[in-house]
DNA sequence: TTATCATTCAAACGTTCGTTTTACTATTGC
DNA sequence: GCAATAGTAAAACGAACGTTTGAATGATAA
């Protein structure tokens, strides 16, 4: 009856997590308005506590939308790797590598959004909002704990603390050199073309938590400040 | 003539810093408002506006009383060690212990304080504002720079971006490590009560950032995936 | 056609925000 | 003692916030 062309299911949802999940990354959560937000997606103001229930709920469901899936694809790909061989621990780079791979393949997204994604997420393990930070912990545990099995068989001689503060340091570069892209730049002489080459970070990223994950055991208040 | 006690200087102006460094730490800039901070520091609400300006420079005086002070001591650090042992090269854990060591020993600054800025500090390398992003990155160059110099003298044959890459990693293992204490937890099985001995810490961070920054160049855009 | 349902819309709600104003108090210098 | 200055106090400012309301709209099913 009109030219008009059928309207997809959920448009109206998926315009606004679209529109929040940029303005979230560039002002933040509490610096993102509902009417920035809403005018940004071309939606009425009161359209997101409509089809969200609130503000809360809209960034709970802005997080959802991607990092389900990105944590599935995490385990699916360790399964993958453990089935082709099975018996045989991994490498420990092979599961570095499968941890950041996910993340990486999502910054070359940048016409998806999966760019503005990778640096809020980025942001979001230092959230000053505890249902935020509860949020992430509860959406990444699943991964978290396949993978942290994973390094156990793989290095089987690393105390378990050991490996588990080194998962998190682990953790905090990738997460700090995704949200940080693009931002500060406190080391002088970044070469800011060089940030998008996912395939290039990749390796530079794996060789430093490779060799700091087998670093050798610190020796426990031995060798402070002696060269 | 009376009993009470000489005012010390600018007492309303340290209780209004201290405030706002906890605060901010607990609930992020736009989550304190002036009513629940200047209410925190016992002092009236028109006090920030007339000691500071504005919130805003309230915000960069937080960092500026802290930040101004640790990086002249980390500056400092390696001038004396370098003038220890002139000629020679510092080794690379030298350094990397001279710049953790400022930042650590403020976490164990618990009634001071310090530990709150650290936190709050953490995460300020993240922030959606671009002008607190800017202070930040103003505020550490000088740091910065020096120790970007040392790196190079240390590590003559590493070539220039990646040991730019490197440092990018090593601030981000520390920043993260910094803001994520006492927050997520994201890997089980953390024992909460290590995290405050900053010993141990400094540590595990610098034999994890050692072997990191030490680590293979990576072979590139050539070993993929392969074990 | 008519009834029904989901969605959109403009307008307004009450609250909280950072900031400013104006008056008041205490201290300092002469 | 007295003017000048620095600081504090209570109250109000306009603007912006997240959310709610109730009517209008448009498609679908009987």
């Amino acid at each position: 009856m009109t030219l008009r062309a059928i309207k997809p299911q959920h448009e109206t949802r998926t315009r606004i997590l679209d529109a929040a999940e940029e303005l979230f990354m560039l002002h933040g959560f509490e610096g993102t308005s509902m009417r920035t937000l809403t005018s940004k997606a071309g939606v009425n103001l009161a359209a997101v506590n409509y089809h969200f229930g609130s503000k809360d709920a809209l960034i709970e469901a802005v997080f959802r939308r991607r990092l389900d899936p990105m944590n599935a694809a995490r385990i699916a790909d360790l399964d993958r790797l453990e089935n082709a061989a099975p018996a045989a621990a991994l490498a420990p780079e092979t599961i570095i590598r499968a941890f950041l791979g996910a993340s990486l393949a999502m910054i070359e997204d940048a016409k998806g959004g999966g760019r503005n994604f990778i640096r809020l997420l980025g942001r979001a393990y230092t959230e000053p909002s505890k249902q935020i930070r509860a949020l992430i912990g509860t959406l990444y545990a699943p991964a978290m704990a396949r993978y942290k099995a994973a390094f156990e068989r793989a290095l089987p001689e690393l105390p378990r603390d050991e490996l588990v503060w080194r998962m998190h340091f682990m953790f905090g570069t990738l997460a700090y050199t995704l949200a940080a892209t693009d931002t500060v730049q406190l080391i002088a002489g970044c070469k800011p073309e060089d940030r998008y080459d996912a395939a290039l970070l990749e390796d530079r990223l794996a060789a430093f938590l490779c060799a700091g994950l087998l670093a050798p055991l610190p020796g426990r208040h031995g060798v402070r400040k002696a060269a």
